[in-house]
Parts: C-alpha cells; sequence; structure tokens
DNA sequence: TGTACATCAGTGAACGCGCGTTCACTGATGTAC
DNA sequence: TGTACATCAGTGAACGCGCGTTCACTGATGTAC
C-alpha cells in the first residue's frame, strides 16, 4: 500500500526550500488564532513545523522575525490602501473609504497590526530600518492620494505630507481607539466603520464654525 | 548607638501599611526607568523592597496590577487635560493646547501610556471594568470642554461626543505614530508639538476644499 | 558523468533564566470582654 | 487596663513552566574538476 509515487508534494524534506516566508506564515496563523502572545520563537516554528533552531538560520532573533511580521503587515496595509485608492479614486467620499479599509485591516489582523507600532522593534538609531521603509510605503500610498486631490481642488492646498499626516492621525487614532479601549468592546465592525466615516467627515470639513 | 527613638520614619516595617499605592509607585518609576519590559511582578515588588509573594494580598494577579496602573495613568491624564482646560479655556488655540499637553503626557510617560491602550488589560465583557471608567473619564473632560465651545458658537453644533471621538482620534493617533513609528524615532520635544498643533488645526479648520 | 568537498539548512539536546503563582508560616494589629 | 484570640499582611521556599539562545551534529545540496 505504501505509494512508490515519489514525489508527493506534502512530504516533508529535510531542506525545506522557504523556510523563511513559511515561518512568516506561521506567525500571521498564530496571530491571527491565539492573539500576540502567542508568538514566541518556539511556538512560530512548532506551527511551521520545523525545530525552533532552524529560525535562527534565516533570522538573527526573535525580535527580527518580528520585525519582518511587522514589515509584511505593512506592505500588505499598503496593497488594501492602494486598492482602496483605485477602486475609489474618483468617490466623493473615498477619504471616508480609505478610513474605513484602514480600520477593517486592523480588526481583520488584530495580533499584526498590534506589531505595526511597536517602538521595540526599530532598528537602534542610525542603523538602517526596514520596517522605517515599510512604513513609508504606507504612508507614502495616501500621501500620493492627497496629492492627486490638492491638484484637483477636492482638498485645500497645502503640503500634501501635512495633511496626509493629519488623515494619518485621524484614522489610526480612531482604529486604535475602537481596538484598544474598553469603552468599544465588542463593536460591531458596520458600527465602527459608521464612526470612523464620521471622524474623516469631520477632518475633512472641519470642527470649527467659521463666522 | 542605637537608637532608641522608637518611630524613625524610614524604618522599614513588616507591616507597610500602604503597599497597594507603594507597588503602584514602584510600578510607576520602573516604567519610567526601565520601560514597560521591566514590568514583571517580581520587579515591582523588589522595587518596592517587598516579597514579591506579598503583592498577592493587594492585586488577584499581575494584569490586576498592570490594569490599576493604566488607570492611575488615565487618572493622570484626566487631570493634566483639566489643568489645560482651566488654564486655557479662552484662548483661542485651546484645542492645539490640548493636544499638545495630551502628547506631552504620553512622551513624558511612555511605557505607562503603552498599558493605558491594551485590550488585554480590560475585564472581559460583561463584567465592570474600572479601567473604561477610568477612560471614560478623561473621555468625558474633553467632552465636556467641546461642549462648551459648541455653545459658544467657537465649535460647530453638533453631538459633542462624535466630535470629541475626531478630536481624541486625531490627538491619539498623531501622538501614538510619534511615540511608535520609527519615522519619527528621536523627535525633539518641540517638533512633536509643532506637528501636533498643526493637526488639530487642520481638524478645526477642516482638510477639505470647499468651493 | 562521476567524485571530492565545501557549504547550506536542518536537528535535538542542553543551558540558564526569570517568570507567575501557591503554600505553610509568622509577625503585627485590632477587638471583645 | 489586660488578655485571648481572630484577622490581616507580610515572608521565603518551592513548583512548574516556557522562553531565547547556543552548540555539536548531520543530512542535503551545489560546484569544481
Amino acid at each position: 500500500m505504501s505509494s512508490s509515487v515519489s514525489a508527493s508534494p506534502k512530504r516533508p524534506q529535510y531542506h525545506h526550500g522557504d523556510l523563511r516566508n513559511a515561518l512568516l506564515e506561521a506567525a500571521r496563523t498564530l496571530a491571527q488564532e491565539r492573539g500576540a502572545d502567542a508568538l514566541t520563537l518556539r511556538h512560530v516554528a512548532r506551527q511551521a513545523g520545523v525545530s525552533h533552531a532552524a529560525a535562527y538560520h534565516h533570522f538573527t532573533d526573535k525580535n527580527d522575525l518580528l520585525r519582518a511580521l511587522a514589515i509584511q503587515a505593512f506592505k500588505a496595509l499598503e496593497i488594501e490602501l492602494q486598492r482602496a485608492i483605485q477602486d475609489h479614486a474618483d468617490d466623493h467620499d473615498a477619504f471616508e473609504t480609505l478610513g474605513a479599509t484602514y480600520l477593517r485591516f486592523a480588526l481583520n489582523h488584530a495580533a499584526e497590526f498590534r506589531f505595526m507600532f511597536r517602538r521595540d522593534l526599530c532598528m537602534p538609531e542610525g542603523v538602517p530600518d526596514p520596517l522605517e521603509i515599510a512604513s513609508r510605503g504606507a504612508q507614502a500610498a495616501l500621501t500620493a492620494f492627497v496629492h492627486v486631490r490638492q491638484s484637483d481642488g477636492t482638498l485645500k492646498a497645502g503640503d500634501p505630507q501635512a495633511t496626509t499626516l493629519s488623515f494619518w492621525s485621524t484614522i489610526h487614532g480612531l482604529t486604535t481607539i475602537i481596538l484598544e479601549t474598553p469603552v468599544f468592546k465588542g463593536i460591531e465592525l458596520q458600527n465602527a466603520e459608521h464612526l470612523i466615516r464620521g471622524a474623516v467627515r469631520q477632518l475633512l470639513e472641519g470642527i470649527a464654525d467659521k463666522r
């Protein structure tokens, strides 16, 4: 009964081939299913079906792995934002939709999202930091769209960087408040989206009364 | 030579008298000096000069201690915000100042600030959560001021809760971005304040162009 | 095409560590009479 | 005011645990000739 077919794709090989990515995928799975606390080197290796020492051939230490996870998450977020921008470039409520996209990403990848904003995963000052590049990438996606909307007159003219920072602050702030604060424990996604659309609208229109 | 004065205030007593607060103070000190990672039950007790088992007479477990720390921090933040509101109630840039106050608090108490926004320190759903009460308190300080400014016509009329949420989102978002993101690593307080004042101004005035 | 050899990428055992928590205890305090 | 006793708030030892990291190793792969 034992099969003579030699190359069953499932058969474990001594050399994995792409263990680095497999470890990151395992980390993502664990983050999703067991939360941030489950992300120990040993647990991630176990999840990937590999001895924990193997991880050291692909990451210098635990922080290096977590940093890589955060970088991947920033890239995934950037892709989501890019997609939303492409699909809604001409919508009058494009910024609201971007806010909702950001929120949805955070709620759907809550544990990963937390790793994206952790100063202790940054490289020491002066050292090139791939996490910085990744976070700048996501930010740049927003800046590009802000620039478009400034050019076409939908947004006020001004430094697109500064305007992007305000926008990012608003959606990031509300997202983390919803994600971490007891007040919003158990909120429905739909209600959360409603909140973030409202907040973005207030940023667009301003909350001050100009008489 | 041994003193016969019986009540030297420094002499350690078997019964501490106020160990609960002493532990929280020790936790604050550690958070300040060694960062969030130093906040283990054992380290906190050591810092307070007491056996680690003693802590269990005052907190049910480690999370209970950290929750109490977060609650204290929310109360401290509320006090800072109240003070800023009192001192600047009539300033034209009162909201900018509130933003700067929030930012300064976070930068001056970075490790504690991180514990204030951690879903895993919340009580399970359905259980009364003192952390929720504390966070609502700080938020209420903002809401009250928003309400004042809506009544006097400085802010547009509207639901003060919603407007407060937008304001809180903006200042909380930028604060955590500055605190956690590699891009702003090592930024000077003064520059950070400049950023947050700018972001608040954009929220007040709006970023959309109304033709 | 075959072989020797360097290199790569795994394994499993071991190290030392500090953690949260529990337990039986003891010293100090407060209270009833 | 003194005494017996319950209660409170500490102590220190112990438990078991899983962690990050290192090490000598071995199996698999790639390359030079």
